[in-house]
DNA sequence: GGATAGCGTTTAATATATTAGACACCATGA
DNA sequence: TCATGGTGTCTAATATATTAAACGCTATCC
């Protein structure tokens, strides 16, 4: 409805951790036209604005379904894990959504102080799991937080992010990666 | 990864059978700049193409979204329904995804010769469903396909579509609507 | 204090999108 | 045959997006 594209623009430029030149750059355009664009004195063409997000990385498809689905659900709470079982069966659906294609599970398990690496990973996908034992710092987009057992994630590869296993317990987790590479 | 964004529009436009002088009027634009844009001999801003848009009618975020899902399946044979149960019980999933909102399933029976009315039906949100008994003619976005026992159908709501039974039997229809209006 | 390097903003010049109106084409009907 | 009304396309004039280079600001460091 809003149709801020400046706004928005800032938004995921910020959540990137990218400077105007930086996204400028990357982009190959001028950092002004990212000051006039984020401001919304101007409305930039669908060619610059590929560009623009080309050196985010992020589609313009993705662009837009973020301006509908205002705040993309990235946190689960435990409490807040839906039960799509039957019967005698209880299965606590992670992210709202079944994915649309097939995805990899994965049981993890973190050593006391392990992590994914010093910078942050990205690639194509999805990509969603939950703690079954210990504790795990998790870093998504630039927001934080710290999971424990019961608690679940959900996001998109392509926004940065890194786990970190802060505490003297090994940490154990379920997770699902579609499409199946990571 | 096309980025057409011209041929995208001349085939949503056809797909609404609109020429380019009424889409024009609608948008509050000229013809001459949909020619133009369907040529790709210019890039429309962001301001231009949602104005275009608003007078089809349909959301930007619709519109790159049908760019990257190529054809987004709305006919599911009965062969091609994907089973999601576990143990003794099938579950065939209709649409190859749980919706993210809430549904409304409807019981639907059409008796010989009836329909949903001349003029076709647009609203706001998804709806889908399975033939239980009998036979339907549904069209979809100028596409018609005749459907029986066993077959599906999942679509967006504001894609022009209708409902006939043309045979001589009662039609029995399983459908869900998100959300929950219709 | 002065220099350097980062940030986002602004402005005049330039490139491009958009308009208004004409054009050519293909039907249908008097 | 000559209108009439419908397509989609093209071109000169105009509005707007985009660039290049400057500006003001806030840190940090010597």
């Amino acid at each position: 409805m809003t149709l801020d594209v400046g706004a928005h623009l800032r938004a995921v430029r910020q959540m990137y951790g990218l400077s105007q030149r930086e996204l400028a750059k990357r982009a190959g355009v001028t950092n002004g036209l990212i000051s006039l664009i984020e401001q919304n004195r101007v409305s930039p063409s669908i060619s610059s604005l590929k560009r623009v997000l080309d050196g985010v990385p992020m589609a313009l498809a993705d662009f837009f379904t973020l301006d509908l689905a205002q705040k993309p659900q990235v946190f689960f709470p435990k409490a807040e894990l839906p039960n799509i079982g039957a019967g005698r069966v209880a299965l606590h659906l992670v992210g709202g959504s079944l994915a649309k294609r097939s995805m990899a599970i994965l049981h993890e398990f973190y050593a006391p102080g392990a992590d994914t690496g010093e910078e942050m990973l990205t690639h194509d996908g999805e990509e969603g799991g939950v703690v079954v034992r210990g504790r795990i710092e998790l870093s998504v987009g630039g927001e934080t937080r710290s999971l424990s057992a019961g608690d679940g994630y959900y996001f998109r590869s392509n926004l940065p992010h890194r786990f970190r296993n802060v505490s003297r317990e090994e940490c154990e987790i379920v997770s699902a990666s579609a499409p199946p590479t990571f």
